[in-house]
DNA sequence: AAGGGACGCAACCGCCAAACT
DNA sequence: TAGTTTGGCGGTTGCGTCCCT
């Protein structure tokens, strides 16, 4: 029954490759072809299993291959196709010539996640973390949304903390003049040099305060909470319009964050139409659940990934096309990605 | 100059659907 | 039709290199 096994798991090779392995199988590969994997590492003298073997060649041997550096155009197809299909690496690395899955995989977890985090946008969803915050609290009563907000604060603090002291020494050495650092969005009028230089410990503590108290005021903003007498607001039946207002302290917090700490690259709402007009910062913001995208090209947020394990589950998601279904079309797909089927 | 941590990339692992016997 | 392998995919890991202290 069946079929024999691809290869003797003991007697096979592993680790990198040598330069006359890959020889070996470049040649064998341009006389025969790649019809049968299993055959292949026997037919060309390697002792590799043939797994390994098609991998080397699709990941690195093939003549078509690009071996550079992502060009910004690139990324910015990543990024936009990542907003629609998630961690499809194989479909969208079919839309980048010259470029395997594992490459745009690599790609994406060591340089795109952290580019997209560092301009506020959460990579999963690709959506503002502003927004995240803002949607997360239209579910939750006041009272819930305070406490959110003091975890999602510490989230922050860390965050962006950690983001300004690794980059300070690098501002400080190739921006003396106070431009913005290649790749990064200058905001108009701030001086990198100075505002991170000028930065004290203490700054982080006041940082936070000012965030809460931004926070605890809006909350408490006879505006934004229900008007009846007498009822304390935590025993209070919130309406819609409470709790839409009270959500808005979770922009407001983070709007405030980017704001209060002098030198931060992105500023406030990067995603926005408030940017420098750099490619990143459009492209960035026309991913399918963006609020300023949504806005401008009139769409529901219907597309993208609503939740993260959607966008993580790569798996998951193989046998679901709606994906390729959504309202949400920002550019055009090639037939065999609006069709993965055919 | 040396040690340690961070980073990037290549390769491996495990799962799944299709193909095959 | 059932059992097995193959090919393909995404997630994860290991290792070499770079940079900082």
């Amino acid at each position: 029954m069946g079929r024999i096994p691809c290869c003797e798991k003991d007697n096979v090779k592993r680790g990198q490759w040598t330069p006359e392995e890959d020889n070996k199988l470049s040649s064998y590969i341009a006389q025969h072809g790649t019809r049968n994997w299993r055959l292949i590492p026997k037919n060309a003298g390697l002792q590799r299993c043939g797994k390994s073997c098609r991998l080397r060649w699709t990941n690195y041997l093939r003549p078509d291959l690009k071996h550079g550096e992502f060009q910004e155009s690139e990324e910015q197809t990543i990024v936009k196709l990542h907003s629609v299909v998630g961690n499809r690496w194989s479909l969208i690395a079919a839309q980048l010539p010259g470029r395997t899955d594992n490459d745009v995989k690599n790609h994406w977890n060591t340089k795109l996640k952290k580019k997209l985090s560092g301009m506020g946008i959460d990579p999963v969803t690709h959506k503002p973390f502003s927004h995240l915050m803002a949607e997360i609290a239209t579910t939750l009563a006041p009272p819930q949304v305070a406490h959110l907000t003091e975890a999602a604060l510490g989230c922050f603090k860390d965050e962006m903390l950690h983001l300004l002291t690794k980059k300070r020494v690098d501002f400080q050495m190739e921006h003396s003049n106070g431009a913005a650092p290649h790749g990064l969005a200058p905001l108009p009028g701030r001086n990198f040099t100075t505002s991170y230089a000028s930065r004290r410990p203490s700054d982080e503590d006041d940082t936070v305060q000012k965030i809460k108290l931004s926070v605890s005021r809006a909350m408490q903003d006879p505006n934004t909470l229900p008007s009846e007498p007498n009822i304390a607001p935590s025993n209070k039946p919130w309406t819609m319009v409470s709790i839409g207002e009270a959500s808005n302290t979770f922009a407001e917090a983070y709007n405030t964050f980017a704001t209060s700490v002098s030198g931060f690259p992105y500023g406030p709402s990067s995603c926005g139409n408030d940017g420098d007009g750099s490619p990143w910062n459009q492209s960035i913001c026309t991913g399918s659940t963006c609020t300023g995208a949504d806005q401008r090209l009139g769409l529901n947020g219907k597309g993208g990934h609503e939740d993260g394990d959607e966008a993580e589950g790569g798996k998951g998601m193989r046998k679901d096309s709606d994906v390729f279904n959504s309202d949400c079309v920002l550019w055009d797909l090639t037939d065999d990605l609006m069709n993965p089927a055919a």
